[in-house]
This record gives C-alpha cells, sequence and structure tokens, in this order.
DNA sequence: ATGATAATGAGAACGATTTGCGAAAAGTCA
DNA sequence: TGACTTTTCGCAAATCGTTCTCATTATCAT
C-alpha cells in the first residue's frame, strides 16, 4: 500500500503546513533510489514545482528529519545526503570509485555496539556505521 | 619512550621543514587527551608561539594526516576533530551530554564488517564507526 | 653566511547551510 | 466565500568551517 498520503497526513495532523513545495520535495524522495544531496534534491523538485527554492529544500529537510521522516547522511565530507526514513534500520557502504552508496544491515554488529556501549557505561542514542571501500579489480 | 623527536626526523627526511609553527602544533596534539578541533588546536598552539595563524593550522593538520601522523574525524557536523595517530586503530564513543570521546575496539566487530563488505562484493578501504550515547541518569 | 625554495600570516574566497525579511499561501472561522 | 491569523515562501545577505592567494619570511643544505 502507498503511504504517501499517510505522510502528509502526519504532518498535518503534528500542524505542518502541507504545501506544494514540501509536496515535490517528498516526491522527489519518495522517487530516489541514490542518497541525494540538498542541491540534486533542488534540481529534481525543481521539475515538478519551479518555485522551489534552496533555502526551503534546506528547511524542509530539517524539518522532515526532525520529525524522524528523512535521515541526514554525512559521508565523505561535500554536502549532506539524504533518504527517507521509512524501512529498516540500515547502514552503509560507500564505493569510493563511483560514489554509489549500498545499505546493509547486521543485527550481529548492533548487538556488538551495544554491548560494548554497556560496558562503557553507555546507552546508545545511535550510531552510525560506514564501511568505504573498493570493488576488486576484475582479472 | 618518547616519539617526539621521531616524528620531526621522518617529517625531515621526508623533506618537510621542522618549523617552530609546526613544532607548536605537534606539541598540542601531543599534550592532549582530547579530541580538539583545529580552532582549539590554533588556541592551544598560540600559547606556545602566538604567531601560528588558522591558515597554518589547517595547513599542518593536512600534511600531517596525508602523512599518517594525525587522524581527522568528523564526529556530529560541527568541525573536525583531530588525534595524534600513534596509537592502535580504535572506534568512537560520544557522549552526547558532555562531547567527550571514549575510544573503544573491537576485533569481532572489525571482523564482522570485513565479512559484511566481502559478500557484497568490496574491499575495505577503511571505515567510520561512531556511537553516540548517554550515561544514564544515576538514580 | 648564502641562496634556493618551502612555509608563513593576513585576509579574501569558498561551498554548504542558515537566517532575516517582506510578500504569498494555508488553514480557520463565520 | 471573504476576512483574518499564522506559517511558509523566495530572495539575498549572513555564517561557519575550511581553503586559497600572494607577498614576505624562515628553513636547511651548501
Amino acid at each position: 500500500m502507498d503511504n504517501s498520503a499517510q505522510i502528509e497526513t502526519d504532518l498535518r495532523a503534528e500542524g505542518v503546513r502541507v504545501t506544494r513545495q514540501r509536496l515535490a520535495i517528498l516526491h522527489v524522495l519518495r522517487m530516489a533510489s541514490d542518497h541525494p544531496r540538498a542541491e540534486d534534491i533542488l534540481t529534481r523538485a525543481k521539475v515538478q514545482d519551479p518555485s522551489v527554492s534552496q533555502a526551503t529544500v534546506y528547511r524542509t529537510l530539517a524539518m522532515l528529519e526532525k520529525a524522524g521522516t528523512v535521515l541526514k547522511n554525512e559521508f565523505d565530507g561535500a554536502g549532506a545526503r539524504y533518504e527517507l526514513a521509512g524501512g529498516a534500520h540500515h547502514d552503509h557502504l560507500i564505493d569510493l570509485d563511483t560514489g554509489e552508496v549500498i545499505e546493509f544491515h547486521s543485527q550481529k554488529i548492533e548487538r556488538l555496539q551495544a554491548e560494548i556501549a554497556a560496558e562503557l557505561g553507555y546507552d546508545i542514542e545511535w550510531h552510525r556505521l560506514e564501511l568505504y571501500g573498493r570493488r576488486p579489480k576484475a582479472r
């Protein structure tokens, strides 16, 4: 089933106004299979609604992040990359040659992280695990 | 034993000039038990040598990073934090309340990371594992 | 000491992101 | 629907951390 309308309903319930610009940005995020940067999101959103501005992209992303609807990733320094939060938690493997981002999940690693934090006297609020690698040269 | 002189000897061997400013910055890094930001390093270095400038701090840190002498960490968005590379590899646990950084290492996690990457067809070049947590409220 | 050349300080430039502000649109209520 | 309140908007200027330019200074092999 489609959760598009659901997100909008939720936002409205929180007193957030559902504007054309926000719909355009949400649409871009729904369609994206990559992890686009703010600049990419602006470009793509403008296709649907040319009135979208840079400021609104940043403001909307910040607001959606706070609402838990999008995840903000700061991979390699050159600007944050965003994704819709919908699915299950996952970590990222970044291809150093192409910039491609691959999602993965390991229950074992999650468990180990919690154990380590506990030993140090901490509760984990969130974590970031990024692997940076290359596909071995074909031979 | 003292590896202070060693670092300088190595640098000279690579044709790098050992200047007052660089010594001041290296001194700051040796003394630091926290993971200072560029700004902190500048402030502290100026105590030993007031002539040190912001530009030189960044240039020196970049050059030391390339030389493998310092590690650059981009934790939570608000500017990179540096540490001397001397010891063994480790990951970081950041205290969300105090900003304190705790180092830890888990051979198990390292192994799992390599396994996961291999399954996806990748060789890991480097990785970043950061846990963000809080010390449970005393009760 | 001298000279070739690398490193420096000051400040301008940069790229990503944020903000101030008056204008425009959303939601509300009659 | 029209009038009103409040949020959101676009634009441009402002910030922040970092890098660069360039004229000057300092290091180090000689």
